[in-house]
DNA sequence: CATTTTTGTTAATGTAAGGTTAAAAGCTAG
DNA sequence: CTAGCTTTTAACCTTACATTAACAAAAATG
């Protein structure tokens, strides 16, 4: 249910144009933060991850070359799209040593920027590699492989996980033998923190502990009005 | 030490302007062939392999977005740009269909032609490293040729492919044991993400459980949400 | 010790994703 | 133009998941 929409930001400070182009976006699902110059625009790339930057060139305080320079040098894999409205060759060839992936002339079709989107977005898709990261747990005689959400006792059948499953006890499993808080279970994998996803969060509780009755030395403790902690005795 | 200049295929038909482009780009050291129509064009992008494709849009004979595709079919991955006398929509819309990297509308600066091309050969230089030609796989008892299109059980006869069966099995082939992200699948093979490309891939994979249900150790997992895993068991 | 709050557990429900098959639509080679 | 293959679209069904409700048990509170 939880949508996993593609982040762009926006960066035009003319507010007509931006609002509605930002309005067509969202429109198009993606989540879509709007900074109306380009000190608002650095401060809110800074504050989030985005897959993709579309800058107006002409603006004040700070243009978007500059911005996308400073941009840049956060993250060199995003793609930044500019908006102009002239096409000076000039303004181009900067754009595409800043390393620009696009370039558009306004006035623009709208559809033909949403197609050009989805060709970044997709040409990135297939570059993004796969990060062999924090996937794999051994919890007791289990084993947690958390990329394909499967939990394995003793070498033997794989259960497969439910996502919430899976992210949950990949959660104690970070925190083994620690507390792991209601608070941070519910922002990280609910993305929201009421009565509501909290019992449901509960339910899942009770579900792990399920799973790992078969070794008995693993064991999801509560400590009331706090946490879990995932134990494993020996 | 000897110079390995990328190679252009240009296929434009009008004689004046394609030579100057072409003595432009070999001035640049590029080494250019010249296709005087979609023809010729496709006559010569079989004979050779290219680092990137420059196509007119408008031909005798055969246009760009035809030829686009005939090269498709061949080699889904070389860059291909688009030159068009008029910004037509319509054009850009179906140039971005058949996998265009770029688009520029005539007249154009031939600086900003360089450095469309530079930017373009950078991007594909990163992917195409990881990308190593793999066509063959043994998966179980079966061999999967997937340059002739064939899956050949325990060396008896082969069974042909379909286009979209042998990329998809090649690509869970890629990843066998791991996770093959449905949405890989979709922009790599049918290069659109949607409610019924997505569709059509699980009809696929209907197919390929039925051609690899021969060897019962050989089977392809779903992923709840996220993709496919080809498996063998031992 | 009565009462409130928090947690444990099971079951019911609604929705989304995937499985399967068949028909329709596209293509291509004769 | 047609026959034969490929691919998409549609329909219908099953399974997987997450949420919510309901009730029981445990812990805290005062």
């Amino acid at each position: 249910m939880e949508e996993l929409n593609k982040k762009i930001l926006l960066v035009e400070d003319d507010p007509n144009f931006g609002t509605v182009l930002k309005d067509y976006l969202m429109m198009n699902d993606y989540d879509v933060v709007h900074a109306k110059n380009g000190m608002e625009g650095f401060e809110k790339f800074k504050k989030d991850d985005f897959d993709l930057c579309i800058l107006d060139v002409m603006m004040p305080y700070k243009d978007g070359f500059t911005l996308a320079k400073e941009i840049r040098e956060k993250n060199k894999d995003v793609p930044i799209v500019f908006l102009t409205a002239k096409a000076m060759k000039e303004d181009v060839l900067k754009g595409y040593k800043v390393g620009a992936d696009d370039y558009l002339n306004k006035p623009f079709d709208s559809e033909v920027l949403l197609m050009k989107i989805k060709a970044i977005m997709q040409r990135k898709a297939t570059e993004t590699i796969s990060d062999s990261k924090q996937f794999e747990f051994k919890i007791g005689s289990f084993d947690l492989n958390s990329k394909l959400r499967f939990l394995r006792h003793n070498g033997g059948e794989p259960v497969k996980l439910s996502p919430k499953e899976n992210e949950l006890l990949r959660l104690l499993a970070l925190h083994e033998n620690d507390l792991m808080p209601r608070q941070l279970a519910l922002t990280k994998i609910w993305r929201d923190d009421n009565y509501f996803t909290s019992r449901s969060m509960d339910v899942y509780i009770a579900k792990l502990r399920k799973y790992l009755k078969l070794d008995e030395k693993v064991e999801i403790l509560n400590i009331h009005g706090e946490g879990f902690r995932l134990v494993v005795n020996n």
